[in-house]
DNA sequence: CCACCGTCGTGAAATTTTCCCGGCAGCGGC
DNA sequence: GCCGCTGCCGGGAAAATTTCACGACGGTGG
């Protein structure tokens, strides 16, 4: 092994928690941090320009979110090594991460030293999930919840998406050339496959399954 | 003016943003940070213990979120000084701060002077809002959106928590002892005061004005 | 070829939403 | 007291919707 330095890219957009990244590794011997980005784009400029040994990513960002960044990184370096560091104490955004490339997934609430393991895990080439995430995990297996996006076909998927984010029945029904009648239908089957009985508990469950996120909804 | 250094408690339940504090704040001379908590709980505990002149406090945490410590701080401390630094840059959630006590909000994404700015004025009892959020506020002025709270009476108020919160017409009926016509009617007055047509833009309005939290509805 | 699945639509029944209504209680003004 | 106003509670009926059963059509795979 070489004895250089790794070097680490931090990517978030709060200026804070990158300042703090610094110091929970500054700590650490052989580690140096030698580019920040605080949004997707600006982390895969960095990245080609830097060619890091290992990124730490946050998923909530503006304009691209984190799990797009990573799969544009990974298209880019298919060996990249990305650990994801974020505040969703959520199993399907996990998963979401993982398919997209990424190299682990811990959680803001951690200690430190959870993620100086999952830097080092990750640097070695293994997969880190933190355990809050792992007991997450096990718990969305034994209540059944599989993801939405498995059990529906993807029209119906495209119509919750645009029940979701547009407005009413007839909207959607024109935009996607159908008749609001068949919208209906398929919005009633959506709840039914779901397992919700009204739109409400729809709303909660996609934000569970981050098919809605925070930014897409209130926060502009 | 004393020239003893200010004392400062941070509240946040993410360690890592409490290490950026740390580095954030060392570099300003005259500021010591005496105390850490990670939640609403801790951190009355510790501010009875060691008294800050400031206490710098995120808003989304486990148990007691944010708007109801500064409440109790305010309450066993008069004059308690709080800053909210916090990532929601969302006008309704300042107003709900400053309503409950606080000095100050300033959104995680601001960059560092803004923060160290910010501490200066609350100590010096100014109250300081970050330009995004003032943004903020006079677009939700223009866009007439008033705030759900002061347009609903108490008991439609009422029946919007428990929409968003339980489940269906019935039970609601049977928790607050009403027909279940009612509770209908009530339903559709409540969606004709808040503007909206659907259900799913009422979850949606109710996330931006800080009725319903992330916390309160997936993240479990 | 045939069975199966996903897609799209119709029709009709069941349910909900909406609108309009009246009664009742509290509250301030005259 | 009396009046007007507002909030609260529900009935009734029309309108819209959700739900369910059903059929058609194209693709896919055995």
């Amino acid at each position: 092994m070489s004895n250089t330095a790794r070097t680490i890219m931090l990517v978030d957009d709060h200026a804070v928690v990158r300042e703090g990244y610094r110091a929970m590794l500054q700590k650490q011997p052989g580690l140096s941090v030698v580019a920040e980005a605080s949004d997707g784009v600006e982390a895969y400029r960095l990245y080609k320009e830097t060619g890091p040994d290992l990124v730490i990513m946050d998923l909530s960002m503006p304009g691209i979110g984190g799990i797009e960044a990573i799969r544009r990184l990974r298209q880019w370096d298919k060996r990249a090594k990305i650990l994801v560091f974020t505040m969703h104490q959520n199993a399907a955004f996990a998963v979401q991460a993982i398919r997209a490339g990424a190299s682990g997934y811990v959680t803001k609430t951690s200690p430190p030293e959870t993620l100086v393991h999952a830097v080092m895990d990750a640097l070695s080439g293994k997969i880190a999930i933190s355990p809050d995430i792992d007991h997450e995990l096990a718990l969305s297996h034994l209540a059944g919840e599989s993801a939405a996006a498995d059990l529906l076909t993807a029209r119906e998927f495209e119509v919750l998406r645009m029940l979701l984010a547009e407005k009413t029945t007839d909207e959607i029904a024109e935009a996607l050339h159908l008749s609001p009648k068949t919208v209906a239908n398929l919005h009633s089957l959506i709840k039914d496959k779901l397992g919700v009985g009204t739109d409400i508990e729809l709303v909660r469950l996609a934000l569970r399954q981050g098919i809605l996120t925070q930014v897409d909804l209130g926060e502009r």
